[in-house]
RNA sequence: GGGAGCAUAGCUCAGCCGGUUCAGAGCAUCUGCCUUACAAGCAGAGGGUCACAGGUUCGAAUCCUGUUGCUCCCA
C-alpha cells in the first residue's frame, strides 16, 4: 500500500465531512436514547468566522463529539441571529452605494432589501463553521428572524406586557447618534480618553461682577443649563441662596440649587445642571423639577431649543463654543483631563444620554430565581469564578430597555388609538377587537385604519434569549416532542462578555416559560489575543485568517493548537507555533500508522514474552489515562484532556509502547501482538476523535477495512477498565533503569547498534523483579543480562534505588569521574535523609502528622538509608582499587 | 469611585479544603544524534528563594493580614 510519508490534511477534511453529512450523521430525532444537545450561540448574521468563533465552536464541537460517542442522541443546533443594529447598518450603507438614501423608502420596501442581503450573506458564517469540522445538525438551523422564533418573540413580548413586566416609560436612555436608536446599557462601553475640563464663569442675575465659576467636560451642553447645583454645607457658595444664575451666550435665567450629589472636591464644586443630557443630572431634575432642554437633535446635532449653532454637531459645538466663551470672558481656563466615556458596542459612535419615550423591561422578579439556579448549582459554571460577576450584576440588576428605532427586527405588537394611548397584541385586527370591546359606548368609531402600530423593534437580545426554547419552537408549543426531549440542553460555551446580555437572561426566559434551566453549564471561553495580549481586531490586523489556517495547517492541527493552550476562561494568546504543535502531532499520528502499517504480519511465531507484558502494561497505561481523560471531562478541563491524550498517543504509545513491541527490521510481528496494537490504535482513534474528528476518521479507515457507511463519529467511546496499577508502578523503575543505560551509552559514546552486558546486583535481601528484564535487553540492546552477588570490577555503574547495575566497559572508566558522580549523589542523598530524619526527629510531628505521612517519612527514611549504604559501599570499591 | 480575580520556570498554565515527588506539564532554550515510522523527528539536559513582608502551624506555593503590580466587571 502506498501511503505518504506527510500527512496532508487537504484532501481528506472536505472527503470525510461531505461523507459525514452525505450519510445525515449529524442529525438528530428524538428518540429513546438520553439527548445530549447543545445550542449554538448564534453569530451575528453579519459576521465572518474570526478566531474567537474558531475556538468557541472546536469546544462544542468536542463535546458534541464525545456526547455522540458516549452513546447519548447528540444534537447540535446551528443558527444565527439578525443583528438589528448591525445588520441594518449594513443595508443601509449598501444602498448608500447604490444611491438609495433608507429615508426614501418605506419600510416595507427596507425590509426586503434587508432580506436579500440576509439571504446572500446571512450564511457566510455558517459554512466557514463546516470547515472546521463542525458537526451540527444543520437540518435544524434557526435564524431569529424565522416565523416560529418571530412568532415567539411576540408572543412573549404580549405576555410579558400582560403580566405587567413591560411597560412604556421615559427614561433617559444611552442613544447612539449614528444609528439612531437608543442601546441596552450592557451595549456601551465605557473608555478612558484624554478630554478636558473648562472652566467656565457664570454671571449672578442682578450683579455686574459676581461669578460661579462651574467645571465642565462638555460645554457644548452649557445651553441646555436650567440650574446650577451646589453643596448645602459648601461655604464658598453659602451667598447664592436665592439668586439666580444666567446662562451664559443665552442669559437664560436659571436657579441654584442646593444638594449633597455634589462632590466638594471636584472642580469648583459647584455644578451645572443639564437634565436632558446626563443621567445624574435628569435625576436632580426630577428631585428639584427643573425644566428639560433637549438642546440635541437624534444625530447629534444641535436642535431648535439649543438656540446657537443649530444643526452643527455637537462636537464642532464643543470647539465653537469654546472660542465664543472666550470671546465673551467666561472661560476660566481649560485643563486636560482624564475620562471616561460610553460608545456604542455596535457603532462605537459617542453615546449620548438622551431622554425619550422607550419599552422596558422589569428585571427585579425574573433575576430572583435565574439568581438562585446558579447560586445553589442547579446551573454550573465553569470556571465557578463567574458567580461572583454573575451574583454582583443580578443583584443589582437595572430595567431592561428593549425597544430599538429601527425596522430590521421584531416590530413592537403595540398599537396606538388616535387619542394616544395603545393596546398590545398580536394583529392589528386583535388590537382593534380590545381597543373596541374597551370603549364600548363608541365602538363604532374606531376603525382598523385608525392604529397605528408602535414604529420600534425590539432589542436582538430580546430574540437571543428565547433561543434555547425558541429554536425547538417550545414557546408556541410548549408539548412539542423536540422541545421536551432537547429542552433542558446540556452545555452552553460562551465569552464571559455576555454574561448578561445573554446568559442571565436566557436563565430568566427558561425558568418563566418552562420552569426549567435553559441549560446545565455555562463553559466560559476566554478571549482569543494576539501575542502581546492585545485583542484581536480588524483595526490592529493582528488576527490571522481562520480559513486560511485551516487551509495551510488543516482543522485538526488549528483545533488542538488552540484548546492545548486555553484552560476554560483563561484568554489564549495566540501564537503561530501553537497550530505548528498540532500539526506536529498529526503527524506523529500519521507516522504511527505508517509504522503499523507497514509490519508484516505472520500467524506462525508465537508471541514472544516481551511482547505479552508491553501489551500488559500499556492496557494498563492506557486505562489509567483513560480515567483520568474522563474526570478531565467531567470538569470541563478540555485543554487539560487534550494535553492528557496528547501525552498517552506521543509518549506512552508511540515512544514506549511501539518501540517495545517494535520488531527487528524486516522481521514480522506475532499476529496477537499485532491484533493488540491495531486494538490500541483505534481506541486511541476514538480517543482523539472529539479533539482531531478528520484525522483520527482517515487512520481509522486505513487501519481496518470498513463497510460503506461506516465511521469513527458513530462508533463507542472506550470505557475506563480495572488496571493493573502495580504494573505501571513497577515499570516507572524499569524506565528509569533504561533511562540511565541510555545515558551511559551517550556518555561513553557507545553507539545503540553495539550491544552490551548488563550486570544487577539487589541489595538489602531484595528479590530480583524481572518482569521488565526482557524489554530493558530489547530496548538497550543488551547481549547479556544477569544477576550478581558481589560487585562486578571494572564496570560502569549505577544506582537506581538501592539496587545496583553494572556495565562492563573496560577501559572506558575514568574512575575520578565516577568517584566525584557518587559522592555527589551521596551528599545529596545523606542531605535529604537528614531533612528526613529532622521531620521525623520531631516530636509534635511524629505526635500531630497523620500516621500515613508520618509513615511516608519513614519509607523516605529507609530508602535513603538503603541508598547511603550501596553508594558507600561503590566509593568505598573504587578506593580500594586505586590504592592496589 | 464600587466589586471580583490573578501574581508559580523565558512563555502559557496545572498544583492551592496544608503533609507520599527537598515544586509539575506543554512550548521555547541548550547538548548529542539524518538510529530503516516520523528532523513536522529521536535521546538527554538546564531552568523557579512559588510577587513582597508579616502571622497561624510540628509543617505553608497551599490558610490569615498587609504591601506592590496586573486583569476583568460595574458606575
Amino acid at each position: 500500500m502506498e501511503i505518504a510519508s506527510k500527512y496532508d490534511s487537504s484532501g481528506v477534511e472536505d472527503k470525510w465531512y461531505d461523507y459525514w453529512m452525505k450519510e445525515g450523521f449529524f442529525h438528530s430525532v428524538p428518540d429513546e436514547r438520553e439527548p445530549y444537545c447543545i445550542v449554538i450561540p448564534p453569530p451575528n448574521v453579519t459576521g465572518v468566522l474570526h478566531m474567537g468563533h474558531m475556538l468557541n465552536n472546536t469546544i462544542q464541537d468536542i463535546l458534541v463529539r464525545r456526547a455522540r460517542m458516549m452513546g447519548k442522541n447528540a444534537c447540535w443546533v446551528p443558527g444565527t441571529d439578525h443583528a438589528s443594529i448591525a445588520t441594518e447598518a449594513k443595508v443601509v450603507s449598501k444602498l448608500k452605494e447604490q444611491g438609495i438614501d433608507k429615508s426614501t423608502l418605506t419600510r416595507e420596501q427596507f425590509l426586503e432589501h434587508a432580506w436579500e442581503w440576509k439571504a446572500k450573506y446571512g450564511g457566510i458564517i455558517l459554512d466557514q463553521l463546516k470547515k472546521l469540522g463542525a458537526s451540527c445538525d444543520w437540518e435544524r438551523t434557526r435564524f431569529t428572524m424565522d416565523e416560529a422564533l418571530h412568532d415567539s418573540v411576540i408572543e412573549v413580548f404580549i405576555d410579558l406586557y400582560n403580566k405587567g413586566l413591560i411597560y412604556r416609560g421615559i427614561r433617559m436612555v444611552n442613544w447612539d447618534p449614528k444609528a439612531l436608536t437608543a442601546v441596552s446599557d450592557e451595549e456601551v462601553n465605557y473608555k478612558e480618553v484624554n478630554s478636558k475640563l473648562y472652566y467656565v464663569r457664570y454671571r449672578v442675575e442682578g450683579t455686574q461682577d459676581d461669578w460661579v465659576t462651574i467645571a465642565t467636560t462638555r460645554p457644548e451642553t452649557i445651553l441646555g443649563d436650567t440650574a446650577i447645583c451646589v453643596h448645602p454645607e459648601d461655604d464658598r457658595y453659602r451667598q447664592l441662596s436665592g439668586k439666580r444664575i444666567l446662562v451664559p451666550l443665552i442669559n437664560r435665567s436659571i436657579p441654584v440649587i442646593f444638594d449633597e450629589y455634589v462632590d466638594r472636591e471636584f472642580g469648583t464644586g459647584a455644578l451645572k445642571v443639564t437634565p436632558a443630557h446626563d443621567v445624574n443630572d435628569y435625576n436632580l431634575g426630577l428631585k428639584y423639577k427643573l425644566e428639560v432642554i433637549d438642546t440635541f437633535n437624534p444625530n447629534g446635532t444641535m436642535s431648535e431649543a439649543a438656540k446657537l449653532f443649530v444643526g452643527e454637531d455637537r462636537f464642532a459645538v464643543r470647539r465653537k463654543i469654546t472660542e465664543e466663551l472666550k470671546n465673551d470672558g467666561h472661560l476660566v481656563k481649560v485643563e486636560e483631563y482624564t475620562n471616561k466615556v460610553g460608545y456604542s458596542e455596535r457603532t462605537d459612535e459617542v453615546i449620548e444620554p438622551r431622554i425619550s419615550v422607550q419599552w422596558f423591561m422589569k428585571m427585579k422578579e425574573l433575576a430572583k430565581p435565574a439568581l438562585d439556579l446558579v447560586e445553589d448549582d442547579t446551573i454550573l459554571f465553569h470556571p465557578s469564578k463567574y458567580k461572583n460577576m454573575y451574583r454582583h450584576w443580578m443583584e443589582n440588576v437595572t430595567d431592561w430597555c428593549i425597544s430599538r428605532q429601527l425596522w430590521w427586527g421584531q416590530r413592537i405588537p403595540a398599537y396606538y388609538l388616535p387619542d394616544g394611548t395603545f393596546i398590545v397584541a398580536k394583529t392589528k385586527a386583535e388590537a382593534l377587537a380590545i381597543a373596541q370591546s374597551k370603549i364600548e359606548n363608541r365602538k363604532s368609531k374606531i376603525v382598523l385604519n385608525d392604529l397605528r402600530q408602535d414604529e420600534d423593534v425590539l432589542d436582538t437580545w430580546f430574540s437571543s434569549w428565547l433561543w434555547p426554547i425558541s429554536v425547538f419552537d417550545g414557546i408556541r408549543n410548549p408539548d412539542n416532542p423536540d422541545i421536551k426531549y432537547y429542552y433542558p440542553t446540556n452545555d452552553l460555551i460562551t465569552a464571559p462578555e455576555i454574561i448578561f446580555f445573554w446568559v442571565a437572561r436566557m436563565i430568566m426566559a427558561g425558568w418563566e416559560y418552562r420552569r426549567e434551566v435553559p441549560f446545565k453549564n455555562v463553559y466560559f471561553t476566554g478571549i482569543v489575543r494576539d501575542k502581546q495580549g492585545r485583542k484581536m481586531s480588524k483595526m490592529l490586523g493582528n488576527s490571522p485568517e481562520p480559513l486560511d489556517l485551516i487551509r495551510n495547517n488543516g482543522a485538526d492541527a488549528v483545533r488542538v493548537g488552540m484548546l492545548l493552550c486555553s484552560p476554560a476562561g483563561n484568554d489564549l494568546l495566540y501564537d503561530d507555533a501553537l497550530i505548528e504543535q498540532g500539526r506536529n502531532f498529526c503527524n506523529k499520528l500519521w507516522n504511527a500508522m505508517r509504522l503499523v502499517k507497514g509490519w508484516p504480519v505472520d500467524e506462525s511465531i508465537a508471541r514472544p514474552e516481551v511482547n505479552r507484558v508491553s501489551v500488559d502494561w500499556f492496557n494498563a497505561v492506557f486505562n489509567a489515562s483513560l480515567k483520568n481523560i474522563s474526570a478531565l471531562y467531567d470538569d470541563y478541563r478540555l485543554s487539560e484532556a487534550l494535553m492528557a491524550s496528547y501525552k498517552l498517543v506521543w509518549d506512552d504509545f508511540c515512544s514506549w509502547f511501539l518501540e517495545m513491541i517494535k520488531p527487528a527490521y524486516q522481521q514480522p510481528i506475532d499476529s496477537p501482538t499485532y491484533m493488540a496494537v491495531t486494538g490500541f490504535f483505534e481506541k486511541l482513534l476514538k480517543v482523539l476523535h472529539p479533539f482531531m474528528p478528520f484525522i483520527t476518521e482517515e487512520i481509522w479507515h486505513i487501519l481496518a477495512d470498513r463497510t460503506a457507511g461506516e465511521s469513527i463519529m458513530l462508533s463507542s467511546q472506550p470505557v475506563p477498565e480495572e488496571y493493573d496499577q502495580n504494573l505501571i508502578d513497577k515499570f516507572v523503575f524499569g524506565e528509569e533503569v533504561i533511562m540511565a543505560i541510555r545515558n551511559a551509552r551517550k556518555e561513553k559514546n557507545i553507539p545503540q547498534k553495539e550491544s552490551i552486558c548488563l550486570f544487577i546486583r539487589k541489595n538489602n535481601s531484595e528479590l530480583p523483579d524481572t518482569t521488565f528484564d526482557g524489554l530493558v535487553v530489547k530496548l538497550c540492546n543488551i547481549s547479556e543480562l544477569g544477576y550478581v552477588d558481589e560487585k562486578v570490577d571494572g564496570c560502569l555503574s549505577f544506582v537506581v534505588g538501592s539496587t545496583e547495575f553494572f556495565i562492563p566497559l573496560t577501559g572506558k572508566i575514568d574512575v575520578a569521574e565516577e568517584m566525584n558522580k557518587l559522592e555527589e549523589e551521596l551528599a545529596y542523598t545523606t542531605g535529604f535523609l537528614g531533612k528526613v530524619m529532622q521531620k521525623l526527629g520531631n516530636e509534635s510531628f511524629v505526635k500531630n502528622a497523620p500516621a500515613s505521612v508520618v509513615e511516608s517519612e519513614r519509607r523516605k527514611q529507609d530508602d535513603a538509608e538503603a541508598r547511603i549504604r550501596v553508594l558507600e559501599e561503590q566509593i568505598r570499591g573504587y578506593k580500594e582499587n586505586d590504592n592496589h
